[in-house]
DNA sequence: AGAAGTTTCTAGAGTCATTAAGCAAACATA
DNA sequence: TATGTTTGCTTAATGACTCTAGAAACTTCT
């Protein structure tokens, strides 16, 4: 931690910052996405309405650094998961970050809703934004741990070639950003199992398989036991 | 069609209830899910808010109505792709059918965002409601394309016992509200494609992927490979 | 104590969803 | 043709919302 730098009135704006920020999650949780307005947040911390713009400059403003928040805590909790098991085998810690990803969606689910199955709003999508960063350091937690595995014994992958050339292109380009620590085609079969992971987390706190599952659970494990087999790891509950 | 039953009046109010429907989805396409309030929408017909409640008891149910409406529009897309293919194999019906879907997505991300990447409102999770009617032919259509596929050459499902029991509970339960055309293994295959396929399309609308991917067409027929080489069938561009 | 800066307030303009009251035309019936 | 009902809309009004603009109060520093 930085030390607590700022005097006396830093303080207490941050501690001001904090406790709005907990007043729009604590409404968010118990009253729905609607209810996090700006009066409504102004009034739970006990001041009144117009204040509030002393802090953010908008509603989408808050709402940004909130979900900035959730995005956050989502990724400590994976790096907290994956950290339980130094050294032991990759397989474990893979399977330790999905878990937590799961667990900390199932027990958010409104906080989740609006990381991932929200559609991102303009400001959010520049580089600089809180929330793009905090989705790099989310990205890197899964990546990093693939890109070890790949390094400690590669997963297969599809050949040369087999892949459209256009996909290939993308992801050429974008395994450079990733200092080449994966080729191409391990890029790719990384980016296909978040991108399963992410659908069924979707799917579970959107409620879109309430149609034919009651409990979740099984059917995330059933898709890590996929993700395992792909990646050549060992499964186990 | 049925004949154009009713009077006069009702045909006129069948029209204006068409004309808000297409207004509220003009302001969504173009100015976004925020901008569909019904004084907006009231104002682009000609017609001063309150008016509006004699079609519609609420927002939400407007709301409801055009995504319903949106649905039906997916789902036909769907069925004519598929109905485009007849008597052909197979695996050229299901790639067109799920080429149409990801056609019709990338055509409307707004509308398939509020299909598929919302929270679905208490209102709509009736099984009586309009959305939920349109979701269960959304729903046969793929079923049924898989059930067809597994009654001509049944495709590798895993073991029985292969799966986690409460999995498997709950998978029979549903398979049986099929009236057992697929056994519970191949339910969960199916199942199993559909959710990629949804989480594809999800990150596609929602720009999830805009940092690894310009172009998803590739990486979707990627998918659509992988999709096909689980059901056993061809796969071809 | 006084100056400077920060925080919060009240007032208000303009938006929204929704309800209520009422007007006028279209229709059905006598 | 006269009467009453139904239908389609209007305006008015309520209470919520976002956000702006000043004035008032409070902190901190000199």
């Amino acid at each position: 931690m930085a030390a607590q730098t700022g005097n006396r009135r830093e303080r207490l704006r941050r501690a001001t910052l904090e406790e709005i920020r907990t007043a729009a999650r604590l409404l968010l949780t118990s009253h729905g996405s609607e209810a996090v307005t700006i009066n409504a947040v102004a009034r739970e911390v006990g001041m009144s309405g117009p204040a509030l713009y002393h802090y953010f400059s908008s509603r989408e403003a808050l709402v940004g650094a909130v979900t900035a928040d959730f995005f956050q805590e989502l990724t400590e909790r994976m790096e907290a998961a994956r950290d339980g098991h130094p050294g032991g085998p990759s397989a474990q810690r893979l399977l330790a970050i999905c878990r937590a990803m799961r667990g900390w969606a199932t027990e958010h689910p409104a906080e989740f809703g609006w990381i991932f199955a929200s559609p991102i709003p303009p400001s959010d999508r520049r580089e600089d934004s809180a929330r793009h960063q905090a989705g790099q350091r989310f990205e890197r937690v899964l990546l990093d741990e693939v890109a070890a595995l790949w390094e400690a014994r590669p997963f297969p992958v599809p050949a040369p070639g087999e892949l459209d050339p256009s996909l290939c292109e993308q992801l050429a380009a974008y395994a450079i950003s990733l200092d080449g620590r994966l080729p191409p085609e391990a890029v790719h079969v990384c980016l296909s199992c978040w991108s399963r992971l992410y659908g069924l987390l979707c799917m579970e706190v959107l409620h879109q398989l309430d149609f034919a599952y009651t409990d979740m659970e099984p059917v995330f494990e059933e898709c890590l036991r996929e993700v395992c087999e792909r990646l050549g790891l060992p499964y186990a509950r």
